[in-house]
RNA sequence: GAUCCCGUAGCUCAGCCGGAUAGAGCACCUGCCUUCUAAGCAGGGGGUCGCAGGUUCGAAUCCUGCCGGGGUCGCCA
């Protein structure tokens, strides 16, 4: 995508190279001083720096260079050498005006993006929300700039867990047949535990565990035998699996979340066997301790790197091995340039593992390989976000609880009161969602962020209920424009606030680059925050629909039309959704 | 012990591939609703950017050390 600020680097980076300097210094940005200019750009200090010579000397040939661009209102030197820039009003107007470009499709790249990892069986908890909201947003923000993107659930359905509930359930013997190693089949195609079965199971059978080595023991043996395709095993897997994806799409669904793909640590069982033995043939998987390793430390590593575990001395493989095999997978059905797996910051090594060990034996094809970790969400006392009774709060629970607190601030303001019952359960549902998507977008990704609801729902300040609000007052102000028949006309930049306005519209595609660059979301929460501020001022300093002057009435209703239009589109890549009215 | 992340206003957080007077929201103070939903708008007070060195014309930003909080470190995910 290219904007105004992309417009402007052009002509400064061919002033540059005509005076013999490096292009990449003609980088300009929308100022830091908004008081002084609407751009700058700084690459006279470093030029001079290279040139030996006096940046102002520098900046005064660039600048006049640059004053012969009738795109200019302004160009001036300040300070030690900063090239300040203003563009013309008319310049303004007439971009803002077009079509937002979207993409280049024709350069399209691939990327593979992984997050969600729910484990079956267990109930999505606040766990799970970060990976949901931050993968969500980055896929949509990856699409609209034009990549082609496959996102992948990854389910947790292989590994331990799944003996656990496994040897559980026999020792509960509710369902004996699947542990009957006489059984011919077929297996009962009515699933013997229900969701709610499995939630209370799998607590019971990690207690177990957890409490009793022979439990565990039982638990490792039954996940081995379930990987080396016992068919009860199998059978009661699919049962598990089956009842637990029908929970998890109405979870994610009432998230607005979605997966082009629900494959997990299972779909790949059978990439397994060719890859152990591919890296064993090729000498790159060694026996240490009755475990097949990889080991994946390097030269120059800081720290000690421990090798990954490519199956375990009890025969069974755990996350590593399906994560390797993933990537065989993705690369033969996808031949992705970027993977990106949206997980929790705590498992940073074992990806720095997986990826030393899929370079090494080179199965990642033309993909790179990259974690974007997350921090966690805390409580009030700074401390893992828990319920009241200290327990984990289901995921569930809390989109219940957003959903009450912002029906509560729905009636405090006096919203919505008088709509009928079913409408104001769904604006509260879509204002606790937003609530609960931008308080966490909006902190960097990696930073730890303290969960505060009667915070986050507040129409007051930066909450997705205020940004949500804004949206709805414009869509109320061209509805009022419609219904008097007023037409809307393309915008004119004529006082401060409009000119403002225009230029955060403007400034859209550096944000969605920026955001896409550092794979951070809250640049785009920055950016939709501000430009709701300027259009709050905008809309204070100018009474939109003037029966008087028509002309100017369509200029501001057209400039109204774009920015709601810009507003849209950028929660909507935050995954949030706006109401009709409120 | 090693390593990674974090430490910025009373509170919650941006800014961090060096650049002009360090920003926002909340809270606090002063103005502004007989016109489009007062969601706010205009303005004000409030900061040794954890501490100490270093590099640089210039450091919240880069480097080193230290202090404080959190994570991780071979058969869980």
């Amino acid at each position: 995508m290219t904007g105004l600020a992309a417009e402007l680097s052009a002509l400064a980076k061919a002033a540059f190279a005509a005076e013999g300097l490096p292009e990449a210094l003609g980088q300009v940005q929308a100022s830091d001083r908004p008081d002084l200019a609407q751009f700058q750009c700084n690459g006279a200090l470093p030029a001079a720096k290279l040139a030996k010579t006096n940046p102002r000397v520098l900046a005064e040939r660039i600048a006049a260079r640059l004053k012969a661009q009738a795109i200019f209102a302004r160009v001036e030197i300040a300070g030690p050498g900063f090239i300040n820039l203003d563009v013309t009003d008319g310049a303004l107007a007439e971009r803002v005006g077009r079509a937002p470009e979207t993409g280049a499709p024709g350069t399209a790249k691939t990327l593979v993006i992984d997050f969600g990892g729910p484990n079956i069986a267990k109930p999505m908890h606040v766990g799970h929300l970060r990976s949901a909201i931050i993968g969500d947003c980055l896929q949509r923000l990856f699409r609209a700039n034009g990549w082609q993107v496959t996102s992948d659930v990854h389910l947790g359905d292989w590994g331990l867990q799944m003996g656990q509930l496994i040897s559980e359930i026999e020792h509960r013997g509710t369902a004996p047949v699947y542990f009957d190693a006489a059984f011919k089949g077929p297996y009962p195609e009515q699933s013997p535990v229900t969701m709610e079965d499995l939630e209370d199971l799998y607590p019971a059978a990690s207690a177990a565990c957890k409490a009793d080595p022979a439990r565990l023991e039982e638990a490792r043996r039954a996940t081995a035998e379930l990987q080396a395709g016992r068919p009860g095993y199998r059978a009661l897997w699919r049962h598990f699996f089956a009842v637990s994806e029908r929970g998890l799409v109405r979870e994610y669904g009432s998230l607005g979340v979605t997966f082009d793909l629900w494959k997990g640590e299972a779909s790949v069982d059978p990439l397994i066997p060719p890859l152990i033995h591919d890296l064993t043939a090729r000498g790159l998987a060694v026996e240490s301790d009755g475990a097949l390793i990889v080991a994946v430390a390097e030269p120059g590593d800081k720290k000690e790197v421990p090798p990954l575990i490519l199956v375990k001395s009890d025969g069974a493989v755990n996350y590593a091995t399906t994560d390797l095999a993933t990537i065989v997978d993705r690369v033969a059905e996808q031949d992705p340039d970027l993977i990106l797996y949206i997980v929790d910051q705590r498992q940073h090594l074992h990806f720095e593992q997986v990826f030393r060990a899929a370079r090494k034996a080179g199965i990642n094809g033309k993909a790179v390989l990259e974690h974007d970790g997350f921090g966690t969400m805390n409580g009030t006392d700074g401390k893992p976000f828990k319920t009241r009774e200290g327990g984990v709060m289901k995921l569930y629970d809390l989109i219940a609880m957003a959903t009450a607190e912002a029906d509560k601030r729905l009636a405090e303001q006096g919203l919505a009161n008088e709509y009928p019952p079913e409408e104001r359960a769904d604006i509260a549902r879509k204002v606790g969602i937003a609530a609960l998507k931008f308080a966490d977008l909006s902190n960097y990704r990696l930073t730890d962020y303290v969960f505060d609801l009667e915070r986050f729902t507040r129409f007051e300040g930066k909450t997705g209920p205020y940004l949500q609000y804004a949206a709805v007052r414009i869509q109320s102000i061209l509805r009022k424009a419609r219904e008097e028949g007023y037409m809307a006309a393309a915008p004119v930049v004529r006082s401060a606030a409009e000119r403002a306005l225009v230029l955060q519209l403007l400034a859209l595609p550096e944000a969605m680059d920026a955001a896409e660059d550092k794979r951070a979301p809250n640049v785009l929460c920055e950016y939709v925050f501000e430009l709701a501020q300027k259009f709050s001022r905008f809309y204070a300093e100018h009474h939109i629909l003037s029966k008087s002057d028509a002309e100017l009435r369509a200029a501001r209703i057209g400039l109204c039309g774009i920015t709601l239009a810009t507003l849209t589109r950028v929660l909507g890549l935050l995954g949030i959704e706006i109401p009709a009215r409120m």
